[in-house]
DNA sequence: CGTTCAATTGACTATCGTCAACTGGCGTGG
DNA sequence: CCACGCCAGTTGACGATAGTCAATTGAACG
């Protein structure tokens, strides 16, 4: 089976039951790999998508900038995640998909996934499933963004991807790698490159964290969780470990 | 036919193509129709839905309270709305459904939906379709949570309500209910009470829009526009009227 | 006529943004 | 080899935006 099909798999293992018969169909679908290099755009806004994107290497975010040029990161995705399977049914962009880092992305035409839904029906519901736990993130982004100050919002991002990233497989131990420039993290937070640093020095200085050479280090995990709010429930995995334990244990 | 499922019919045929099949389906669906009070919980964060809800009369939202009291509001509702359509594949709410103003609700059994979407399979693409935008809408408030200042972001939420309340004929002329309180609007906007009034005198004071007794009044609609840079292609009507003309002339 | 709640105001403070400068690593080309 | 530029990270000073606290007004309601 493709690298990239695994990969998915897994995830959706994650979030519901994938049957023998979903994954055949899985794996029957085609893809096209191809490698996007860091900052070059994957599909940009206001495109006519006629495939998804699902990632195999690196990370990937989508993202989309105001007139005025200020820019807002919505999301980052790695190895498994499809980040525009919402093109399927609305297929034109409204924001732009974007390589973090070097990507190898897996291209799968729309026809190919709607085929596969018809084959297995019962992937209707994980990949609808999918795509309402991406809109779930986004609220619990949208809480942060609202209603909580620099620092929280930092310590609630890193949370989210420590616990994405343990569940896909792709920490080690209590680290993660994360390649983001403090301007990238600054668009994401929604604050200044200067503020963002000052508030990552704070974080470090308080002992919460690290993050240096594209790796964050979790330090204090529950410090950092009562400072971030965090919940993880909006993650909707089916996994009853994720929340209930340090997940530097998991 | 239901005047609830009517006033659904009306919302999909605005973001898609409602056959006839589709239209019988949907006609078939057994509603139980019920009163919800100014204020209160329709349902409730962390419980388990096995209904969704069509609003039929007055103003809903959505919304997430922090564990330190902050609230933010993610979404409003109106006629033809189903907030919590993505219960269907996600029935544990992350969130809370709640009547902003007297509300009158069709509650529809998911095993109902499902079987709609059985017997009417172009359904799935059109209420899966309905979700996606309700998360595209999620991105839009984002982009605005994190880079516009309060008064952009005010000037954008009456923007998107006012093209919201024109398509679904809610709208009369450049005006429009809003039953919010000053206090519910900076639950949206993620500013303080103080600020959020000052904020609207100020649009007020520019001549931009009124905002008096529950109604809303566009009163200089492309100023409006280009102070929240509001760009209303995220909302993915069909119709092409969207966006090029001044709503009012709808 | 008192209570309640929404709207409003003033004064003060805190958070965060902007501007500008400086550091250090890293790769490139003379 | 080293000078140079570039970019990410960092710092200080200052200003703008927004929050907090406290008090007042006015309408609605029993």
């Amino acid at each position: 089976m493709n690298s990239a099909i695994r990969a998915l798999i897994i995830r959706l293992e994650t979030i519901g039951e994938v049957t023998e018969i979903d994954k055949v169909a899985l794996a029957a679908l085609p893809v096209q790999e191809r490698f996007y290099t860091r900052g070059s755009e994957i599909i940009p806004d206001g495109e006519i998508s006629t495939s998804c994107c699902l990632i195999l290497e690196g990370y990937a975010y989508r993202s989309k900038t105001l007139p005025d040029g200020n820019r807002q990161i919505f999301s980052l995705h790695t190895s498994g995640d499809i980040p525009d399977l919402h093109s399927l049914y609305l297929p034109k962009m409204d924001h732009t998909l974007g390589a973090i880092s070097d990507c190898i992305v897996a291209r799968i035409p729309h026809d190919a996934v709607k085929d596969a839904l018809m084959r297995a029906p019962s992937l209707i519901g994980l990949l609808w499933r999918d795509t309402l736990i991406d809109a779930a993130a986004f609220r619990a982004w949208m809480l942060m963004l609202g209603q909580a100050d620099a620092a929280s919002r930092m310590a609630h991002l890193f949370c989210e991807l420590y616990i994405r990233q343990s569940m896909a497989g792709l920490a080690d131990g209590n680290s993660f790698a994360l390649p983001l420039t403090q301007t990238d993290l600054s668009d994401i937070l929604g604050t200044s490159v200067v503020h963002t640093n000052r508030t990552l020095q704070d974080l470090r200085r308080r002992g919460l964290l690290d993050f240096d050479q594209q790796v964050v280090t979790i330090l204090a995990w529950e410090e950092l969780r009562a400072l971030a709010q965090f919940d993880p429930s909006y993650l909707h995995y089916l996994d009853r470990r994720v929340g209930r334990v340090d997940p530097a244990k998991l």
